[in-house]
RNA sequence: GCCGACGUAGCUCAGGGGUAGAGCGUUUCCUUGGUAAGGAAGAGGUCACGGGUUCAAUUCCCGUCGUCGGCUCCA
């Protein structure tokens, strides 16, 4: 007998190399039908795998990661093998679960297909799926490994197996489809019920672009059709929080192919949302002592022969800008920190003026790859909000602890509460990368640990994410649809103090190096403002709505007092504007709500001879009636309540 | 850059080898109204751009540009 430990700690005995299937039998009839998978100490395994020895477990269903990720990585096979049925001669590379769902790297050799082909291959999955086709497991030597797949001529498997170790191998099996498969899988494909293919791509092999394109087709599967639909609808909600789709709905940014692509256009109502978020951090950063700097657009080549971003990028950029006469070499900047490095070097420092930290918000260029631009989260011109601490090495934790603080402000001031910290360090394996010494990536590292760590931050540690100057840690945020993008960003950098011989006078009266720590707490506007606008569906906080109250007459017969109003309410700082035309009440009102203007104020006969505005909220409906100072006063005080938490 | 899809009015979309349609928006007029759409009339399109096939192309084919979903990349 072996003793089995449950989730609630209760332990019971069975009998040595019981399944997991059989555990969850045990316990209950329900439970045994909706298990999916079971965790054996810890590690994710089929439910018919015999358990040796004495083991905490916990079964998953659906409800549980662990039980999707089965379903789907079974569903991915099912593919596969539907795939293979309709389509003899593919070749097949990886077919992971992930976050949502579950993709399949095929090589379809002379086939091609496209989403079209779809509804045959779901199909298929589907008749597939209710053969309850068992899953079934089995080691096999190396040896045999590659010979069955050299025979079948599917080089991509001969290469993954390549890579692995003697005795390690194993193949799933279900209906005529085998797959070199580490598992685990369900015991059958019964539970899955509805699929959906989702998206088809190209995808290189191994992510090296140097190799071969595979076809990556994407898929999702659940276990009852309703959840299916759900999902489908849930997508459709994301899809309205789009902030390519509310730019446009709300004038913020638009784009034209004749600027030029990636280069976003601000309308009125964008620039001011961003506006008010620049003063927001400027604020800040007064207040933190940062010393406003501003430079030029271009720098000259030998600025980034110096820094080192020549040779790492210098092929990847614009092409330089020229003089026409003597033929110099000029950039556009891609980055704000070599220009910050000269601005240190204007005048000498002692070792009690440090730190000083130089802030711009600095628009730079990049050159883009055309597919990798997406909305205005990746674009080729956009604004940092960028600063560099230079500091003694003796102040790196502190500098870099306050700028986390500033960070967890922003983020908390705007309710991003769904965001991660991701701590980036070199790829140990590829070390020609980077530049600067061992000793001083050492440092740079341990001290973004430490002072992370500090914080009692929790951040996922990933090598080989590092910029090629120095390590950083980074905090993403998803956007409506699941996609991470990276946000804040904090950089401790050793190497470029050395690299423009950056000096301050110590107490000991010698020159020594400062740190440099490169920080943008938004990341770039772009982006911010991205992830901003699908993050409160474009109903911003009061404080940054680009118009905060708009004006409703009844009539036309009360333009005149809606004017008083408006200067009132102008007076007092508040952005607000007049719905001037001749329509009806409830017609300003609609439009009013679908611009998402936080408060709406309507004015008639009553209030002008009240000298009152009736308020209406957004999403909210009607307040009552105030007087325009009542109602300025509810407003700022909204706005100070919100900036007092945070 | 690569793979795939798409590109019709300002926006959302229908249509389809014989040079185009709806709703919203916009303009003018009527209406002057009380908490999510008042009425009428009008304007607006080289059907992304450039080639080709055809008696005829917005429609079919090729290329370019742009957009979208991925991959790669992201200083």
């Amino acid at each position: 007998m072996i003793q089995i430990t449950l989730p609630d700690q209760s332990v019971r005995s069975f009998p040595k190399g019981v399944t997991g299937l059989e555990i969850a039998k045990s316990i209950s009839e329900g439970l045994a039908r909706n298990v999916l998978s079971i965790s054996v100490d810890g590690e994710v395994m089929d439910l018919h795998r015999p358990i040796q020895k004495d083991a905490s477990v916990k079964l998953h269903t659906w409800n549980d990661k662990e039980g999707k990720a089965t379903m789907w990585h079974s569903s991915a096979h099912l593919m596969a093998s539907a795939i293979e049925d309709l389509y003899p001669g593919t070749k097949f590379g990886i077919g992971p679960d992930i976050e949502n769902g579950f993709y399949y790297d095929i090589d379809l050799g002379e086939h091609t297909i496209s989403s079209n082909d779809f509804g045959k291959i779901e199909k298929k999955m589907l008749e597939m799926a209710r053969e309850k086709q068992a899953f079934i497991r089995k080691e096999v030597p190396k040896q045999e490994a590659l010979a069955f797949y050299e025979k079948k001529g599917d080089e991509y498997k001969v290469d993954l197996i390549s890579d692995l170790e003697d005795g390690t191998i194993t193949f799933y099996e279900s209906g005529h489809f085998t797959d070199l498969c580490r598992g685990p899988h369900l015991p059958d494909t019964s539970p899955i019920k509805a699929i959906k293919l989702l998206a088809i791509a190209g995808a290189y092999w191994r992510g090296d672009e140097s190799r071969k394109q595979l076809t990556r087709v994407y898929g999702i599967s659940f276990p009852k059709q309703k959840e299916l639909e759900e999902y489908l609808a849930m997508l459709e909600e994301a899809k309205k929080r789009d902030h390519r789709k509310i730019g446009r709905e709300l004038e913020l940014f638009a784009f034209s192919a004749r600027v030029g692509q990636g280069l976003p256009l601000w309308l009125p109502k964008g620039a001011e949302l961003r506006e008010n978020l620049e003063n927001f951090l400027k604020k800040v950063q007064r207040k933190s002592g940062y010393l406003p700097v501003i430079t030029p657009h271009i720098g000259n080549k030998n600025l980034y022969i110096t820094s080192g971003h020549y040779e790492k990028y210098g092929q990847d950029s614009f092409r330089p800008i020229t003089t026409p006469a003597e033929g110099e070499e000029f950039f556009l900047k891609p980055m704000n920190c070599p220009h910050h490095c000269e601005i240190f070097k204007v005048k000498q420092y002692s070792y009690k003026d440090l730190p000083v930290r130089f802030a711009e918000f600095g628009t730079v260029y990049r050159y883009e790859q055309s597919g990798e631009l997406h909305g205005l989260t990746r674009v080729r011109g956009f604004t940092q909000d960028d600063a560099h601490i230079f500091c003694r090495p003796d102040q790196v934790k502190e500098e870099f602890t306050k700028v986390i603080d500033i960070v967890l402000h922003i983020f908390n001031a705007l309710d991003f509460k769904d965001y991660s910290a991701q701590i980036s360090l070199r790829d140990p394996k590829d070390m020609e990368k980077y530049i600067g010494t061992e000793a001083n990536w050492d440092k740079a590292e341990q001290a973004i640990i430490e002072a992370t760590h500090e914080k009692g931050l929790h951040a996922e540690i990933v090598t080989g994410e590092a910029a090629f100057y120095g390590p950083k840690l980074d905090f993403m945020v998803k956007d409506a649809l699941g996609r991470k993008w990276q946000l804040g960003t904090i950089q401790v950098d050793y190497n470029l103090p050395e690299r423009f011989e950056l000096e301050y006078i110590g107490s000991d009266n010698q020159k020594h190096r400062p740190v440099m720590i490169h920080r943008a707490p938004f990341g770039s506007m772009e982006r911010f403002v991205a992830v901003l606008i699908e993050h409160c569906a474009g109903n911003f906080p009061l404080w940054l709505a680009p118009d905060q109250a708009i004006i409703l007459p009844i009539s036309d017969k009360y333009q005149e007092y809606a004017k008083k109003v408006l200067t009132l309410l102008n007076n007092s700082g508040i952005r607000a504007l007049i719905d001037e035309r001749s329509e009806k009440t409830g017609k300003k009102i609609r439009d009013a709500e679908i611009r998402k203007v936080p408060y709406m104020l309507i004015v008639g006969e009553k209030e002008e001879s009240d000298g009152t505005v009736s308020v209406r909220k957004h999403g909210k409906g009607d307040l009552g009636s105030f007087t325009t100072e009542a109602f300025s006063r509810l407003l700022l005080d909204e706005i100070k309540e919100i900036m007092s938490q945070t």
